[in-house]
DNA sequence: ATGGTTTTGTTATGTTATAACATCGCAAAC
DNA sequence: GTTTGCGATGTTATAACATAACAAAACCAT
């Protein structure tokens, strides 16, 4: 029996991350078009906003880098509204993520149906892999169900050291 | 081989629901004890607070508690940080959770360890339920460390219908 | 062009949490 | 028994996160 290739919800330190934006916004637009939402300009402002690291994003943070754009524009700014709106779009169209305990939000790695993500977030450089593992998901549902809860979503976010930082770590040990 | 009972981590609707508060309290005295640090009256009265349901209490909740209480007794009110350090206090010995997803706080079933604490929130009724399931905890430790993370803490929420619900759900849908 | 719908702007406020410094109260050291 | 040190609590102010309510603009279909 041949396993499917592991592949790491981090990406390298360094890698063509426009790229990486790019086709994030990508995806995007082609699941917008395919379910009849608009992916309005302002909408995938923020997406991109969010996607400008690996790493959660605060809807202020957002906001600020909005304010920002706008001045230099010699607009007017925006307030959190604006901001909130987006991110609730960008969450039920399945996108973003919200990490719970970080009251913050990331891209979704794998936007396609309305799956929750499980996360792993490292204290160290606050970088965030996201896993969907189904046995995870159906291991809590199982235990879940043998207690008579049914349940309807899942929260599941890991704190530690991210591959990068646990190397990183470890030369600093000598 | 013989399998241990299964507890249900929901308390029936209608329990001597005093008696399972002096039960935490008794088991809160014993571990601050066995640990050397001190169950002030205060923090004393906020886990007492936490646990007047099986539902998560906000912060905000308790600190309104409080508040009546003090005004009862003709004292002066209380403020923010007077709930947020018990909380805190609670927290790192282990006497109580917060749940994440809530920006809320339980009463621990099982303070003993520094465990994690995995819960079922009920959507409809808002009781909490605490599972400590290491397989659980394992499962996704080990899917982690296979992405070469290093998992040091674990936040797991799942959200839907507790059996109580469930069963009045089902009655309902004649 | 018109009218209805969706999106965005704007103002105000609600909710959750912490920083910083003052004071209190108990117990060990003198 | 007073002094002194320290952990706990009080107090004031503010930071950080989020939403309600209503107005204006942009969009789209007829
Ligand atoms: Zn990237
Ligand atoms: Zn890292
Ligand atoms: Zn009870
Ligand atoms: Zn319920």
């Amino acid at each position: 029996m041949t396993e499917d290739a592991v592949v790491s919800p981090f990406r390298p330190v360094r890698h063509e991350h426009d790229a990486c934006i790019d086709d994030a916004l990508d995806a995007a637009d082609a699941l917008c078009a395919k379910q009849g939402v608009r992916l309005t300009t302002l909408r995938r402002r923020v997406l991109e906003l969010v996607w400008g690291s690996h790493g959660p994003m605060g809807a202020y943070d957002i906001l600020d880098r909005l304010r920002e754009e706008r001045m230099r524009d010699e607009k007017k700014g925006a307030a959190p509204p604006t901001v909130y709106r987006a991110l609730d779009f960008l969450l039920s169209n399945g996108l973003i993520h919200r990490i719970e305990s970080l009251n913050a939000y990331v891209g979704c790695g794998a936007p396609s149906d309305g799956h929750a993500g499980q996360f792993l977030i490292c204290g160290d450089c606050g970088s965030v892999g996201e896993l969907d593992d189904p046995d995870i998901t159906k291991m809590i549902a199982s235990k879940a169900e043998a207690m008579g809860f049914a349940v309807t979503h899942q929260t599941i976010e890991a704190t530690g050291l991210c591959p990068e930082c646990a190397r990183r770590g470890a030369k600093n040990e000598n």
